[in-house]
DNA sequence: AAGAGGCCCTGATAGC
DNA sequence: TGCTATCAGGGCCTCT
């Protein structure tokens, strides 16, 4: 599922859900995600607070009382739902909540507040939970992360200096979270459309221009994704089950055989596998 | 060091 | 209808 964009949205709404409020209980289901949950998992939240709710790149961080952390990285099929408690079935001492977009299977963890709780749900289980217990050692967790596309490293003098001499397509960098940290699939193919670079380039070949352009470009689609509540290809809910909006603007993402959209251009969008993942692009606006 | 590729997992969809 | 193959927005690990 999910970008940077979309982990944004997930923040905004979780955040003024959950701040401030105090944990009543964790269910876990399944403990096997991407990393096996921690033995003491369902202890380590249960009666703190939620300070607030933060992020990094494309994982959330919960800032917990007592200077505790835990990050949350949703992987392709995470989504999390936020869903009003019911009260307890007595006759089969089953407790069930109503909501007509949680999905029926896959749902892992609950971590149940007061009025309501909210449930992580992963078909996939490539997202986990991960418990960090103080500042340094987050700081340790995202050392090795290049930074954010949003953020103001994220420049020219960074940029040209990273991709310097290097030999590997400027695609596979964008998806490089070592180089920079947030941008996906989506995300990569069409901030290369807008910047007018084809995919195969090599990176070290970019000029100082086109360094500029792609710094450029993928700040103004991610924040645009970000104000139309993210993409949705097939995974991507927001906590309230709806759908995202920006899958409508992709210029070349799953647009393969279809007219180029740059005016002008009778071109049509091709489609090509590049380190294993799908890359969408127009290969006569894109040199 | 840098780059290529495999793998974790389930579900939706396409093709026969 | 039902089988099989392919593909999916991520990131870690290993091998060269």
């Amino acid at each position: 599922m999910p970008e940077l964009p979309e982990v944004e949205i997930v923040r905004q709404s979780l955040n003024k859900k959950i701040k401030q409020k105090q944990v009543k209980n964790v269910i876990i289901r399944n403990r096997n995600l991407r990393f096996k949950l921690p033995i003491n998992f369902a202890s380590f939240f249960k009666k703190k607070k939620i300070i607030k709710v933060g992020r990094f790149s494309k994982y959330l961080i919960i800032y917990l009382s007592e200077g505790n952390y835990c990050l949350i990285h949703l992987g392709m099929s995470g989504t999390i739902h936020i869903v009003k408690n019911k009260k307890i079935n007595k006759i089969t001492n089953t407790s069930f909540y109503h909501s007509p977009f949680l999905p029926k299977k896959h749902n892992h963890i609950e971590i149940i507040f007061d009025t309501f709780r909210i449930i992580y749900n992963d078909p996939r289980r490539f997202g986990f939970f991960e418990f960090i217990k103080d500042d340094k050692q987050l700081k340790k967790r995202f050392k090795h992360l290049g930074p954010e596309p949003l953020s103001l490293k994220f420049n020219t003098a960074y940029v040209c200096n990273f991709l310097k001499n290097k030999k590997k397509n400027i695609k596979n960098f964008l998806l490089d979270q070592k180089f920079v940290s947030g941008i996906g699939n989506i995300y990569a193919s069409e901030t290369l459309f807008l910047s007018k670079i084809n995919p195969f380039r090599k990176a070290g070949s970019l000029t100082k221009e086109e360094c500029k352009k792609i710094i450029l470009n993928s700040k103004k689609i991610l924040f645009k994704a970000i104000s139309k509540g993210g993409s949705s290809i097939r995974d991507f809910k927001d906590t309230s089950g709806s759908r995202g909006g920006f899958q409508k603007n992709f210029k070349v993402y799953q647009r393969e055989g279809k007219k180029c959209k740059s005016s002008g251009c009778t071109n049509f969008i091709k489609k090509k596998i590049m380190g294993n993942r799908s890359t969408f692009f127009c290969d006569s606006c894109q040199k």
